[in-house]
DNA sequence: CACCAAATTGCAATCGTTTGCATTGGTGTT
DNA sequence: AACACCAATGCAAACGATTGCAATTTGGTG
């Protein structure tokens, strides 16, 4: 039970041959007979030998591993359904290049900590998922040279590439869809400092405006992103009595939980408010009423995110990407 | 900008002192001289630099890395907010122990490349999650001596440990639960082969039986995981007409496809039908009704799983472990 | 002042692969 | 029969760290 890993040199022994020529039998060099390469890969094969990755990377200098960094302090938790499918496409594109993925959650406020990924060989880049607040900490890891792209949104002062959604766009669109069904005082729920949120804010405005309608202050709920907290704000801006016909939430969690709160108080969704949300995570079409929401591609954009991190290691350079947003109106907006 | 990572001989350099030092110094060796110690721990902070992980990893023979293998076949699928909750915790309880977590989604019935990361030596050891219908395979894996844990359900023919919640009683608290709250025709809606399934399945003949209530076969819905696929047997169950006034889930999920369901034909939850679900995810408390569940404590899994893995890896054995659930109450089953 | 032990540090081998270059044997050409 | 050449394989030096042991310095002691 204690026996050491099979290695090539065992490989090498069995096949009465050396370990260089199992080394290149094993990756394809087309200098190895093709009998030889044959019986090689037959008996790597029935010992379950695989080539150790670690030794083989610290001799050819590469590293088939990427960092993913989940940064989860104040915005989108960990646990929002959203973020989970975005990694599951991240890592099926992964796997399809023959790169692992290593997970880490990250330190809030470490930026060492989130180079150590790459610092120490571990990973050859870094796919930063939620860049919150930590724009600052960002900017010095691209500065330092580390090889990253982040799944958000541009900020003006942020050097880093991004991939993200149009979160603008997705604003106009919910809030002008809103306005097609008849709104005329729509409340907007969610963050506003946050990157992304704060350009749903503003897709949010923009349509207003341009339909001629106001956007007082009262009608903006500021509230987090997990449902806990967001239900608790919106209870409360409920209580204050502003009278609203339609909400455009920044997350579908967050519309759920706020649909929650009206329904228990016998308001009806859509007919007294309609709603429309942010993500189409599963479950928004199995409701009742079913969310209209802004659905963002993930599978697109964990494309991306991968592409345009392999650019950055191998060519040098990314230019940051806008994905297109596209409104799915269901029963929370009907008429 | 083509600089090679720095590296010890780099900082030896630096140091004045040779390659050896630093990496005593570096990693507390006493026999470093304090000033030295420090010297050195300054100098490669100002650099960034971090030992490289793998160079280390292999002339020590170690590898701090577990690999977490997400199965997703057929059943929970992995857009499921409870498998996401799960796999933080782990990445949590991971990074407390300086462990790195490589990430990987199974490919369905290919058990070597299950193994791969172990084999490659990239993980020292596996956590599987969901062990759906790959019993066989997972039984091949640790026949293998592949230090791994799984978490689902034990089942008669599994050899490997299992960490899981105790389907069982959770099957039965939920049903018992509706039978208390006066539902006589409770049905049963999701898989049955899957193991976990499986056992909640059980608890519901139980609980059913020690009430003396039938379980004939009408009652029983056999649906998929995932909500589009749960909503429409859901659905088509519901045309047949049988009736009933109690329904047990396999996942808050199934639960909310199906409660949507019945809200579109205007059958009331709980008033005419009361649900319990299995997961407690973080919405189920924020719909309308608000969801009762059976609770998995997923911070303990998470610490189970790790700590059954290291037994595993160090002292060689590994019990299986069972965690209690917890009925929570809530409006979808109200009186 | 010679000598020994303790405190520091350096040397060199090693972890398991990969790869430039040398080596071997065989074939074809003249 | 000598030669060139090609195909197939082996040798040995890396990759960047760790560590047993030897070497050096230092300080204490008789």
């Amino acid at each position: 039970m204690s026996n050491t890993r099979t290695q090539m040199a065992d490989i090498a022994r069995l096949a009465g041959v050396s370990a260089s020529t199992v080394s290149r039998a094993l990756s394809g060099h087309p200098a190895i007979a093709l009998a030889t390469r044959e019986r090689i890969a037959e008996l790597a094969k029935s010992l379950n030998y695989q080539v150790n990755a670690g030794a083989a990377n610290l001799r050819k200098r590469t590293n088939h591993t990427i960092g993913v960094l989940l940064l989860n302090d104040s915005m989108q938790a960990m646990s929002d359904p959203f973020i989970l499918k975005l990694l599951g496409h991240i890592a099926d594109e992964l796997d399809q290049r023959g790169m692992a993925l290593l997970l880490r959650r990250a330190a809030p406020n470490d930026p060492s900590s989130m180079a150590a990924m790459v610092d120490s060989g571990q990973a050859g880049g870094l796919i930063v998922i939620g860049q919150n607040s930590q724009n600052n900490d960002l900017n010095a890891l691209f500065a330092r040279g580390i090889p990253m792209v982040v799944w958000g949104a541009k900020v003006p002062d942020s050097a880093y590439p991004v991939v993200g959604s149009d979160n603008e766009q997705g604003g106009y669109l919910a809030t002008r869809h809103l306005i097609e069904q008849g709104c005329r005082r729509i409340a907007y729920m969610g963050e506003y400092e946050h990157a992304e949120a704060h350009l749903r804010h503003q897709g949010y405005l923009r349509a207003l405006q341009q339909a001629g309608l106001s956007s007082s202050r009262e009608l903006h709920i500021h509230a987090p992103f997990d449902s806990r907290g967001a239900r608790s704000r919106f209870a409360d801006w409920l209580q204050a009595g502003h009278s609203f016909d339609g909400v455009f939430c920044i997350s579908d969690v967050a519309a759920i939980s706020a649909m929650a709160e009206l329904n228990e108080r016998g308001i009806r969704v859509p007919q007294q408010v309609k709603f429309v949300g942010y993500d189409n995570i599963d479950l928004a079409a199995h409701l009742h009423p079913t969310l209209s929401t802004i659905d963002q591609p993930t599978e697109l954009a964990a494309r991306y995110l991968v592409e345009g991190l392999f650019e950055r290691m191998h060519s040098g350079t990314t230019a940051s990407r806008v994905l297109p947003t596209a409104l799915l109106g269901r029963e929370s907006s009907a008429p």
